[in-house]
RNA sequence: GGGCUCAUGGUCUAGCGGUUAUGACGGCGCUCUCACACAGCGCAGAUCACCGGUUCAAAUCCGGUUGAGCCCA
């Protein structure tokens, strides 16, 4: 371990070419699309796992012989940040001066940055550490605000009053993407409407909504109610129970209703779910906003009004009962959808907010899909599944503070809504207007007095460009030219309908192309139980603990050799520890080796040595199509296989007193051997490679290339192995029952037909008479 | 309710029509053999989730069942 981090110390100076200082603007690179994590607390170790590949796929690259752009960047807009800085306070962030609370959130995040970049370097991550770009610096906000502006100009942006997922306590509207669904208890009320001169029983567990009510619904073939329908329209209006009337709204017969439902009669209000919305565009009602953007309920809620929402739903029950109107109360679990970050139900309000456009690309986007190269294929599904999905345009507007802002200032007179010209970073909510807008004044009243806009993109919408960013975009356009689509996005499997459809959908709006050539999708982390390992659950593994104790070599080659790419893996320390065991193996049989001089290949190869030779050539193109691939369970496993199996336990065995004899063609072979094992581990076990590879040849294994295979060697003589073990093995075995050492001699032994090249070998190793 | 994925010794994993079913961790036993006890050898431990089908032959292909995970409604 410490030989491993005086290696990390030794590299950390080092920088792999190219980087964004020296890369040529017409050079075409390998550009990886590296994650940009978010600094909050701890780091996942399923996350440092999931880094720790992306090393690899840079690595292994490089050893390919192509020129690896490898940005590392921090994803630092958002909401988590603005809570911690409001829980540190104890103070909600409209309490704070705007400016007051930017600098608060930039000084907590730079803390969680530092940490996040120590342990990434710590697990040897190979990336352009001098350029390490944040998604909240001007340059990469000015970035994100350069693609809206674009966008706008291509008619991808629109505003619209739309009902829409919000969160009252993040005080925001939300993405579907962001809202969760989690089981809570809730009640179930059953109140007393009148249908012309009956009663009509109606079940809800949103009762403080019925202010905002526009429709009953029942299903057209309910037994029940067929008399009060026509089979579509009403015969009677509906009466609200008092105290919400004297109002009346309309009854329609509707299939989509399901009669097993409470009573099978449905109340529809602005807005209780998504299908509420449905069914004020399908029988074009009115809505009410009865709900406040501040959770509170409005004057249209009559005597709720004044009430956060979750009193007055008791406060309704109450009221409605007051008047005899309650004919139940039941208690009931139900789905709840919460906001992912403040796990607070979220609420369907209508408010003006800024959308791209999403739904007219699905069909593109599903080409799109069709025309990257995801690794592993079958991942490609989880995307095509949330197209599917998508229903509503992308709403990009946020009402947050520490986010990049929205570059939109209004005319004061008509609220003409004018963008800036790309480039510069802008802060509308306390910058003027820029003077080219000021200058020609507004588009359509001509008046000069302008307002900024005070609301912030969604985060999504910066991370999204982050392919753009890697591939310079905004600064280098020769060079984004050569290298657009990125080379690769690797990313972990939960993101997909997030991180890389926003950024598949903008690079198409943008560009018209994919974003990427290769998508590479890792499974999650999960815990030793098989559940998925999350801040929230408290059942996280501390990566430094883990790092200490078995180094990055080991940690790396675990995860590289753990599961295939794309597979859920657990994070279990025995199986740490037992790479770690393979590492100390190899590192003995490289010392080993090298207390004997390597020499020039030999015109004549002794037998055995041919045959390690053959099993090597396989593990190098195992191991070399694993890498091109981007398959490092293959590699790993094979060299780990070949190490520990094979050559160690069998041939460094036969060739050992060849080797201390002088023997040259030995010595070669044992030197050849593992400079190319060394080689073929390097991406995976960089800092063991590196202290092997500089004592054995002095050079530095991070500038070589995968080893080619040894030529003039035989690929039939791999069918020699299964008998070689079997006999050693049988060997060993008879010594062991004849209480005999390994060393002593041993007589009588027939060395089988097929083996007779390996004769003398065989012999010498065993002390056969 | 729908979609996707998965199901192999105590745990993890390989296998992708014919193997004594791979290897690792853990367990047990023996050995400090001149690179390595962070080692080596050996042993025990799996009706390859269940039920059908295809086939001379199935862990492997097909259908169904059950269970788990993820995503969506």
């Amino acid at each position: 371990m410490r030989a491993e981090l005086a290696v990390v110390e030794e590299l950390r100076g080092q920088r792999l070419e190219p980087t964004f200082a020296t890369v040529r603007p017409d050079e075409r690179c390998f550009v990886i699309d590296t994650p940009p994590p978010y600094p909050s607390g701890r780091w996942h170790i399923g996350a440092v796992a999931h880094y720790a590949l992306i090393d690899v796929i840079a690595r292994s690259r490089r050893m390919l012989g192509e020129r690896v752009l490898f940005p590392f960047g921090l994803d630092r807009n958002g909401i988590n940040i603005e809570l911690v800085v409001e829980k540190k306070h104890n103070r909600k962030m409209d309490t704070f001066d705007r400016a007051e609370f930017l600098k608060l959130c930039e000084q907590e995040i730079e803390q969680f940055s530092k940490d996040l970049v120590a342990t990434a370097q710590r697990v040897g991550m190979s990336c352009d550490w001098d350029h390490v770009y944040k998604t909240d610096a001007p340059e990469f906000r000015a970035l994100t605000q350069r693609t809206f502006i674009e966008l706008w100009h291509k008619g991808q942006v629109v505003q619209e009053l739309r009902p829409n997922n919000y969160c009252p306590d993040c005080r925001t509207t939300i993405a579907d993407a962001e809202v969760l669904r989690e089981e809570r208890p809730g009640k179930l009320v059953e109140v007393r409407w009148r249908a012309g001169s009956e009663e009509l029983l109606i079940a809800t567990t949103r009762p403080e909504l019925i202010p905002a009510c526009q429709a009953v619904l029942v299903h057209p073939e309910d037994a029940r109610y067929q008399h009060l329908h026509d089979g579509k329209q009403g015969r009677v209006e509906v009466a609200l129970p008092q105290p919400f009337g004297p109002r009346s709204v309309p009854l329609f017969a509707d299939p989509s209703v399901d009669q097993a439902f409470g009573t099978g009669a449905m109340m529809v209000c602005s807005y209780g779910d998504f299908s509420d919305v449905d069914k004020f565009r399908k029988f074009g009602l009115q809505p009410i906003a009865a709900l406040g953007p501040d959770g509170k309920m409005t004057e249209a809620a009559g005597p709720l009004h004044g009430e956060h929402v979750k009193k007055a739903r008791d406060k309704a029950i109450e009221l409605l009962q007051a008047q005899g109107n309650v004919a139940a109360v039941k208690a009931t679990q139900q789905q709840v959808p919460i906001c992912e970050r403040s796990k607070t139900p979220i609420e369907i309000i209508s408010l003006k907010e800024w959308y791209v456009k999403q739904v007219e690309a699905v069909e593109d986007l599903r080409r799109v899909a069709e025309r990257i190269d995801f690794h592993p294929a079958k991942h490609r599904q989880i995307l095509l599944d949330w197209l599917d999905t998508i229903t509503i345009d992308w709403p990009v507007s946020r009402r947050r503070y520490y986010h990049t802002e929205i570059p939109i200032w209004y005319c004061k007179a008509c609220r003409e809504p004018h963008v800036p010209k790309p480039g510069p970073y802008y802060q509308p909510w306390r910058q003027g207007a820029p003077t080219e807008i000021q200058q020609a004044g507004c588009r359509t009243c001509h008046a000069t007095e302008f307002e900024g806009e005070t609301k912030v993109f969604d985060t999504w919408m910066d991370s999204s460009g982050s392919n753009l960013w890697c591939t310079r975009y905004q600064d280098e356009p020769g060079f984004f030219a050569q290298n657009f689509p990125c080379s690769i996005r690797p990313q972990g499997r939960d993101i997909v309908r997030t991180w890389l459809h926003y950024t598949l959908l903008k690079s198409w709006l943008l560009r018209g192309q994919p974003g990427f050539q290769h998508v590479w999708i890792t499974g999650l982390g999960m815990d030793e139980k098989g559940r998925k390992m999350s801040k929230s659950l408290g059942n996280v593994i501390e990566p430094g603990v883990i790092l200490d104790e078995y180094g990055a070599d080991a940690f790396r080659f675990w995860a590289a050799s753990e599961s295939t790419i794309g597979d859920d893996f657990r994070i279990s320390k025995d199986r740490i520890a037992g790479a770690k065991k393979f590492l100390s193996k190899l590192h003995n049989v490289a010392r080993f080796i090298s207390t004997f001089e390597d020499e020039p290949r030999p015109a004549q190869l002794d037998p055995a040595d041919q045959w390690i030779l053959a099993e090597l050539n396989r593990v190098v193109a195992d191991c070399v199509e694993g890498y091109q691939q981007f398959d490092f369970f293959t590699p790993s496993n094979s060299l780990r296989n070949f190490v520990w199996n094979t050559f160690a336990p069998h041939y460094v065995e036969m060739a050992k007193k060849r080797a201390y004899a002088g023997d040259p063609s030995a010595r070669y072979t044992l030197h050849a051997a593992l400079r190319s094992v060394v080689l073929l581990l390097a991406p995976v076990c960089p800092f063991i490679a590196h202290r092997i590879h500089a004592e054995l040849s002095g050079g530095k294994v991070h500038e070589a290339r995968f080893p080619g295979q040894v030529v003039g060697i035989d690929p039939a003589l791999t069918k020699a192995t299964p008998a070689i073990e079997a006999f050693n093995s049988d060997v060993w075995k008879r010594k062991k029952e004849q209480g005999l050492p390994l060393n002593a001699t041993l007589a009588g032994v027939s060395i089988p037909e097929g083996l007779a090249p390996y004769r003398a070998a065989l012999a010498a190793m065993h002390n056969l008479t």
